[in-house]
Formats: structure tokens, C-alpha cells, sequence
DNA sequence: AACAATTTAGTACTTTAGTATGAGTCCCAT
DNA sequence: ATGGGACTCATACTAAAGTACTAAATTGTT
């Protein structure tokens, strides 16, 4: 956040800089008006551009930011969780068991879990809850 | 795109025109300096802004976007696209029997297909693919 | 009209998924 | 040291999901 200011602040600093000599130097005729104007005007675009290309990644990484907050709430256990995004890529409970090296059984106990803490009937829908809710 | 072109010839138009008013402006005193290199400034501030958001748009629909091309390419029918959609939020075969008025074996059928079109093992895996070949 | 592809549906099976329950181990905090 | 939570695993089920095959009705196309 400071360091949200203090570019800011030089920025304007500069900008003004720019001004005075601009308008000096159209009024001296040291520099011809059309550059000085067109050059205004391109760095203001630029500006214009830089600026709201920041406020359009903030926003995307608030979008996809997202977690890990929820996962507590929900009381999911570092294990349920893990099993949980292995569900969301597509294995099957074998394939997790054999994954994490553990067996089937375990797999299932912590599926049923976690889709009781989801609130879901089924793994494809637990899924869909856990995107919804950005935890995964 | 005839649009777009229209768009920007005119924007450029206005552009000129802006810019040898304020040069003539300036030359004849009529307006002051510092007034009229400020609007410049802002306005062009404002032309970066927003043709920057127009590009944003575009990526994002993009990204967004992505579909129906590859369904084609993979021969999915309607139905079983139409299928394909409701497992990938967390239906069982029964629920989207009685979504889509048909009957389980004929959701099932829908589903193997979808399955062996998309190489995938299980549902879960269909929906994983779908949503990296953006057909969902 | 005739053909091909799609859609629908069924039967009969096999395979996964999911539930319920019990139980042993490990670790952490009171 | 002890009770509680998390993790592990097993057995025994029930319920879905998936496969294979067949077949009739529908639809679009030539």
C-alpha cells in the first residue's frame, strides 16, 4: 500500500515536471506544439493502458485467489482435503489409494467424510460444490 | 469488424480534429495552454483505459468462450453433450433421467458413449476433460 | 422411399462407489 | 497419563455406475 503512494505520488510529481517544461517549451518555440501535444497525449494513453491493466489483475487474482479459508470452516481434515482435489481430477478411489499408498478402505472413509461435510450425494457433486465454493 | 473499423476511423478522425483545434487554441490564445494540454492528457488517459477494457473483454471471452468446435471434432451427439453437461454438475444418472424425461438405461447409454468419446475411465474423468478441452 | 445416424430403451452382468460399524495407532494438549 | 481427534484399515452391505448387446422408433438426407 505505501509503495501504492509512493509511485503515485512520483508519478504525478513527474507528470507535472512534464507539464511545465511542455508548456515552456511551446511557448519559447524551443519544441514544436504538435510533438509536445502528441507526446502528452501517447504517454497519457500509456498511463491510461498501465493503470487499468492493473485493476484488471487485481481483480482476476481476487477471482482466482480463493481458498483455504472455507476448507477450515467446513472442518475438512488435511487428508479429506487432499482426497477431495484428487477426486476433482478424475481418479477413481483405487487410483487415489494407490497415489497416496493407502488402501481402498481408507480412501472410501474419507470420501464418505468429506461428502458428508460437503453436503453432497455423490463425488461428482462434491466436486461442483467445492468449485462453487472455491476451495479446490 | 466493418465496425471496428468504422470505430477507429472515426475515433482517429475526431482525434485530428481535436488536436488542431487546441493547436490553433493555443496559437491564438483563445484558450489557455495549460487547460487545453490537460484535456488532452485526460482524454487519451480515457482512450487507454478503455481500448485496453476492450482487450480484456476479448481475452477473457476467449478464455471464457472455448466451445462447440471440438464437441464437433468429437462426434458427441446433441444428447450426449446435453448429458455431459448435467454430470458435469453432479447429477446421477437417475436425476438427469428425470430432468431430461427419459429413462435411466437410456441415460446410461448417453453415458458410456460420452465416455468412450472422451477416453475417460468415469465420469469424473469426462468432466475433468471436457472442462480442459473448454466444451463445458 | 431408403439409408444412415441418432435417440430411446431394455436385459443381464461386472465393477465402483458409498454407508455403517468397529477397531487399532499416533499425536497433541490438558 | 489420558482423553480426543485424525488417520488408518477391515468387513459386510447396498446402491450406483458402467459394459455389452440387442432392438425399435425417430429424424434428416439423398
Amino acid at each position: 500500500m505505501k509503495k501504492t503512494v509512493l509511485l503515485f505520488g512520483s508519478l504525478v510529481f513527474a507528470l507535472l515536471l512534464l507539464f511545465q517544461i511542455s508548456k515552456y517549451s511551446i511557448l519559447t518555440g524551443s519544441l514544436k506544439t504538435d510533438f509536445v501535444i502528441a507526446a502528452i497525449a501517447f504517454i497519457f494513453f500509456l498511463i491510461g493502458v498501465y493503470s487499468h491493466g492493473q485493476n484488471s489483475k487485481k481483480k482476476e487474482s481476487k477471482k482466482e485467489e480463493v481458498n483455504l479459508q472455507k476448507v477450515a470452516e467446513l472442518e475438512l481434515s488435511k487428508r479429506e482435503y487432499e482426497v477431495l482435489k484428487e477426486i476433482s481430477i478424475g481418479l477413481s478411489n483405487q487410483e487415489i489409494a494407490d497415489k497416496l499408498f493407502l488402501s481402498e478402505s481408507t480412501i472410501k472413509t474419507h470420501v464418505s467424510n468429506v461428502l458428508l461435510k460437503l453436503n453432497a450425494k455423490r463425488r461428482t457433486q462434491a466436486v461442483q460444490i467445492a468449485k462453487e465454493l472455491h476451495i479446490i
